[in-house]
DNA sequence: GATGTTATGTTATATTATAACAACTGTCAA
DNA sequence: TTGACAGTTGTTATAATATAACATAACATC
């Protein structure tokens, strides 16, 4: 199986990627990638675990950038409009996208023992939702998938989850 | 097609099914559903709208309800750990639900024209969900399925949608 | 009617998100 | 080179959603 959130991996290397592809994106759509945008990007990809506004900000404040919640937030609202990251229903909070190319909503796995967000683009998901849809007239705009429960790794170290008594 | 939240119907006849079906499933599992959790029911069945947290407070403070946060997210906890409502965690809003009688997530369609919600049972859904969760080695537990967008009936108003100019 | 359990009342506060307006920055044409 | 505009950021305040903590009341049952 390919690599995911959940396995180990060099993540230095997913936020670099992360990061060239954000420049490139940006600079193609003639948008701008400022400080405070990369920046909270940069932060969002730190870790595989979706992240908080109020989390983002404190980041911020450490770093001594302007460190109102406006300031968060507008930067969340430009990088989800450019498609670079996502937000969690299910979790308010946020995790970039590996696939920023092309719009989409996304459907993820959320791994409540590593809390690690996994992104999946399942056809099969998206057919039987459009199929649902179908059945039923409705025209399908957005979409909210999250499915939480435990990762594989997880899975594989029982004794987290049924600890000895 | 069936009846759905969308399609016109006799609402009262929701109402009524949903309360008594509430009553003689907390009879048989020996909870109590006391006069706010039942008031609470009924406002949230009130329409196929979801509706939030602090609006139903406002509605029992005008009926003489003690009316701090914690007596609606009480009542709204209660009612969701016996299944007889849902919670959408896109529009921080709680739904009845249709059948309480046995436990599960479901789907749903948010309508975004007329602002309801109807709660699907798609085994398309679930096998999908399924599919993609197992080709990951993923446990699920519980899942959020929210499908936003237009109805059948707010469709067949185009007026609605495309107002003239 | 004493006791334990469940439910509710009450106050305060935590968490998440947006409104509104002022100030600054970059761009580009006049 | 400046002035006009669009876009971005700063700042203050507040809205909207949700929970913690502890006190009191109601109910069950022995």
């Amino acid at each position: 199986m390919q690599a995911t959130a959940f396995s180990p991996h060099d993540h230095s290397h997913c936020i670099s990627s992360a990061i060239d592809h954000a420049q490139n994106l940006c600079t193609e759509r003639g948008v701008r990638l400022t400080p405070v945008r990369q920046r909270v990007l940069e932060l969002v990809w730190r870790s595989h675990q979706p992240i908080g506004a109020y989390e983002l900000l404190a980041a911020l404040a450490k770093e001594g950038f302007n460190s109102a919640p406006p300031t968060v937030y507008r930067a969340l609202e430009f990088l989800g409009e450019q498609g670079l990251l996502h937000k969690l229903d299910s979790l308010n909070a946020y995790v970039g996208c590996c696939n920023p190319d092309t719009p989409h909503q996304g459907h993820f796995l959320l791994c409540e023992a590593c809390n690690k967000a996994q992104e999946l683009e399942s056809q099969y998901i998206n057919l039987a939702l459009k199929l649902s849809a179908d059945q039923h007239g409705f025209e399908i705009q957005r979409h909210t998938i999250e499915i939480i429960g435990t990762c594989k790794e997880c899975l594989e170290k029982p004794n987290l989850l049924e600890p000895t008594l």
